[in-house]
Parts: C-alpha cells; sequence; structure tokens
DNA sequence: ACCAAAATCATCCTTTCGGGTGACGCGCGG
DNA sequence: CCGCGCGTCACCCGAAAGGATGATTTTGGT
C-alpha cells in the first residue's frame, strides 16, 4: 500500500517535470497549455483508474449458498467410529451384506467362504457394535455410519 | 457505464475551461502552468480512482459451496404403497419396531401382546413384500418408504 | 524372518426365526 | 345376520442365527 503511494507521488513528480521540459521546448506551439493540461489529466486518471481498480481487486464478497443436497447420494464413511470400534474391512463388508437383507448362507456364496467364517465375522461384529441381532447391528451401523 | 464515461468527459472539458479562465487571470503568477498542472492531476487522478473503486466496489464473488444439511429429517410415509401392498397398521408397526433391532420377544413386550401374534405380523408382513428375512424386510421396507 | 492382526474354518449347543396351520373375537358393511 | 378384514393367540417343526471356543492360514509391517 504504502508501496503504491510512493509509486504515485515519484510519478506525478517525473511527470510535472517531464511537462515543464516540454513546456519549454513547445512554447511556440499554440493550446500547449491545454495539450500537456490533458496529458496530464490523461495520465492521472489512468493512474488513477488503475489504483482503484487494485486496491479493490480483492474486495471479493464471499457469499454461501446453502444448498439442500440429497443425503444418501453422498455417503461418507465414519472412518475415526470404524477405527475406534476395531471393525475390520472383511467385518464391515459382511456389515453390509447383512444390511442388504442377505443370510448368513447367501453371504458365504457372495464373498466364496464358508458359513462358518461369516458367521464368525458376524460375531465379532456384533460384539463391537454391541448388538445381539443382526437387524440391531444393521440399524447400529447406520446409525453411526459404518454403512449407508 | 457509459453514463459515467459521459461524465468523466464533460468533467474534464468543464476543467479544462475553467484552467485556460485561470490561466490568463493568473499568467502573472509564476509557476501557473505548475500549480494548474498539479490541479489537473490532482482532480483527474482523485476521479480516476473514485471510478475505479466504484467500478469494482459490487464485483461480488458468488461461491455457492454445498452443505450437508440434516435431510432424513423429512420422511414421508408413501401410503399409496402401504395400501396397494394391504399392510395393516399393525404390521406397519411391528415392522418399524424390528428396523429398530428389537427381537420379537422385545416387540411383544414392548406392544402388550404375546410373541407369537408378533410371529404371525411379521410373517404376513414377509409374504407381503415378499422378504424371507427380517433384516430383508427392513431393507424393503426402507426402500419403499414404509419406514424411516 | 518374525510377530501380530486379520481372515479362515470347524464343532457344539442354545435361542431365535420363519412357515404352516388352525382358531377366536370384534367391528363394519352388505 | 353373515362374511370379511383385522388383530389376537397357540402349537409344531425345520431353518437360521447367535454364543463359546479352538485351531489354522494369510497378510502386513518391522
Amino acid at each position: 500500500m504504502r508501496k503504491h503511494v510512493l509509486l504515485y507521488g515519484l510519478l506525478g513528480g517525473v511527470l510535472i517535470a517531464g511537462l515543464k521540459a516540454i513546456e519549454y521546448r513547445l512554447l511556440v506551439v499554440e493550446y500547449s497549455v491545454e495539450i500537456y493540461g490533458g496529458l496530464v489529466a490523461a495520465v492521472f486518471a489512468s493512474v488513477g483508474l488503475w489504483l482503484g481498480l487494485k486496491l479493490t481487486r480483492h474486495t471479493e464478497t464471499v457469499v454461501v449458498r446453502e444448498v439442500m443436497v440429497a443425503a444418501p447420494a453422498n455417503f461418507e464413511r465414519d472412518q475415526r467410529k470404524v477405527e475406534s470400534l476395531g471393525i475390520t474391512p472383511r467385518e464391515l463388508e459382511i456389515l453390509e451384506l447383512m444390511a442388504a437383507g442377505l443370510s448368513n448362507k447367501e453371504i458365504a456364496q457372495r464373498v466364496y467362504v464358508s458359513e462358518n467364517t461369516v458367521k464368525t465375522h458376524s460375531s465379532r461384529v456384533f460384539d463391537k457394535l454391541g448388538a445381539r441381532r443382526r437387524t440391531q447391528a444393521v440399524q447400529l451401523g447406520k446409525e453411526l455410519r459404518l454403512i449407508p
């Protein structure tokens, strides 16, 4: 800012000096006064305009417009809760399939493991979520933003 | 905008004329040239600066930031689907409690009926929804907007 | 290479679910 | 009055789910 003012003043001085020189050289020319008056006007107007623009260039008003967004469209897993509960990726996967309404047997076929394995995973999930039934686990999973 | 330009030009003309008059009146004064040059400079600089400010004052940058707003707050039951599926209010109630993760026994205690009754209700709901498991029924119920 | 976590599978046992069936009472409309 | 829809309840049986425990294999990081 101060730089601008100094520059401005300096520029003014130089201009005045220049004009003075011009004045003596163009004394013989008629309307020299108007000419250099116009010059001065033009230059300073330009500089002023430029300065004005410069000073307000970054005066942006940020308008935040809140938009209703379909909530279920963008689901973001709460990774912190997942970690704090110590739920593994596989367990999360089984939980999702449970939420989709699949039985243990169907889940087993889907992920190519034995039904026993699915039961183990689900048991662990229930334990970590504090759930006793799969419907409860699903409900908690959705509430805690672990699954969509 | 054009108004500004015209005003600017007019003001320039007036100033020039004024200066011309001043010039003749102050001919005797030394440095009259510098004085009115400075005047011109000052005036036009001011005008330019003012114009610059004026032109950019309302340069608002509209930033649309999509914000997640509590969307699931508004649940509207699809009454048409409820009727078309022939689901009774009581069945819907049991379905909601199932979705909350309650067991048949817990539901029975909650609504003051026997567990057998809850089982018949749930069986009917499964039949009407085409579900084989309660988790599936819950999933379908949410999908069809029968329950929140 | 080694350790810990994760994933896998199994077995035994209990509880819960779900299907099927039958029955009873109540209220409402033909 | 009688039928119908709804809500209620019961019994049986097989399937699915859940708890407890132990074991083996994969995998990821130091």
